[in-house]
DNA sequence: AGCTATTAATAAGT
DNA sequence: TACTTATTAATAGCT
């Protein structure tokens, strides 16, 4: 549709068609958008490219919440997470349901596996002055602020202070999450494999999203690219 | 986009935004199938119209997907029932939504008993670090779980490698659980009505849209009706 | 990632 | 709801 009116039929050419795959998925979305802002129908749409990866747009969804939502779930270099909007069903949306049902039942292995290690460290941070324990922290961590921890946990760069701040951020996320809960819908389903975090580091959870135009937010490799005071829409990636 | 540019901004007038909907909607779909076309993605859209109306759009189509589907969902014993209808798409993904939200309800039980053992964590450090110290555990090695003790033995003599590693998993059990949190919210949220379609309320999209100019196939009770010989999506309608 | 020459989508009008 | 048309929007091919 320019340069040169094109067949619809599939590009062979490997780069090109990828090339456009990223620009007709923008405007896919961008489309999607438009007939949620200008027709106030509530949309979700679901893509999986040819490379495996996972895009999803929804309209309207949560906005506040996905975008902290958003942060949280990125953290861990990743973005993941899916639309929102009532769910109907057809066909077309085994193809969310697949992916969807794979992590659910994965989702539950893990779970029962995370909760023994929960309990693990909940006791084990209990019993501080147990066996071979290692005491670290000298200030409260409750006085601090999100930022402070932030910066002095990259300051130090020590054992101390990733406890400090990592445990601060699983808390406060945890908090939202309960807040979260309470407000907006939004679909979510997120390959496992994202959240193997390297093991190095625990990254932060906070991440600010700007606005500007459609009414949603976008992630384009790991940066957030978001849009409007309305906050309507996400829009969303699920590498592999 | 035409004669006049406009403000992409709720149209007020009633008929006017029906119009447009439909304009749009057609049009979406249609960006959607060349996504397909063009560089294989697979697509699935979901419009649910100001007036309440339902439409979808899937690529590739029923199929394959429900196919991939059914090997994935009856891999588990959770789902070894879902799909036994085979041929019925709706029904089948009804069962399957409704299977996903049970266990996603059961799922959110778990994530609020995990925050309340957050919130001890929580608490446990913060009267750590404000008497002097916080502890954190070392191996209670006859408590610990065969993957546990493999983990700590690899991390062995740096506690640092060690609580790092619980951090993370602390924050991926979190991450885990947000994405299970919201997937249940949205299934939920949905009135049910809307996935207990009969084959027989579904209505082919053949008279608003010819398929065969866009390459999509439409379902006819049940069946595919495809219009070209990519065998490439599904457009649907469902009045209420 | 940007930049145009073109084609495609579509707001109004009928 | 359908067709026409004046414009704007999307984007294929290049860099």
């Amino acid at each position: 549709m320019t340069k040169r009116k094109i067949e619809i039929d599939r590009i062979k050419n490997d780069e090109a068609r990828q090339v456009c795959f990223s620009k007709r998925r923008a405007g896919a979305f961008k489309k999607a958008s438009e007939l949620y802002a200008l027709c106030g129908a509530e949309v979700a749409m679901l893509v999986k490219s040819p490379a495996g990866n996972f895009y999803s747009f929804g309209a309207p969804s949560a906005g506040s919440v996905l975008t902290r939502f958003h942060a949280a779930t990125t953290a861990g270099e990743h973005y993941s997470t899916l639309l929102g909007v009532g769910m109907h069903c057809d066909n077309s949306v085994t193809i969310a349901l697949h992916e969807l049902n794979q992590q659910h039942v994965e989702l539950q292995k893990q779970l029962q596996a995370q909760n023994e290690k929960m309990k693990l460290l909940q006791e084990a941070a209990k019993m501080e002055s147990g066996g071979r324990v290692m005491c670290l922290l000298d200030s409260k961590v409750g006085d601090m602020s999100q930022e402070d921890l932030e910066e002095f946990s990259i300051v130090l760069g020590s054992v101390k202070g990733m406890i400090r701040g990592a445990i601060n951020r699983l808390y406060q996320n945890y908090a939202m999450l309960s807040n979260a809960m309470h407000v907006q819908h939004s679909v979510t389903t997120t390959p496992n494999q994202q959240f193997l975090l390297s093991g190095e580091d625990v990254k932060p959870m906070t991440h600010h999203v700007p606005s500007s135009s459609y009414g949603w937010n976008t992630m384009i490799d790991g940066k957030p690219n978001s849009c409007d005071a309305q906050d309507v829409g996400i829009m969303r990636h699920f590498p592999k």
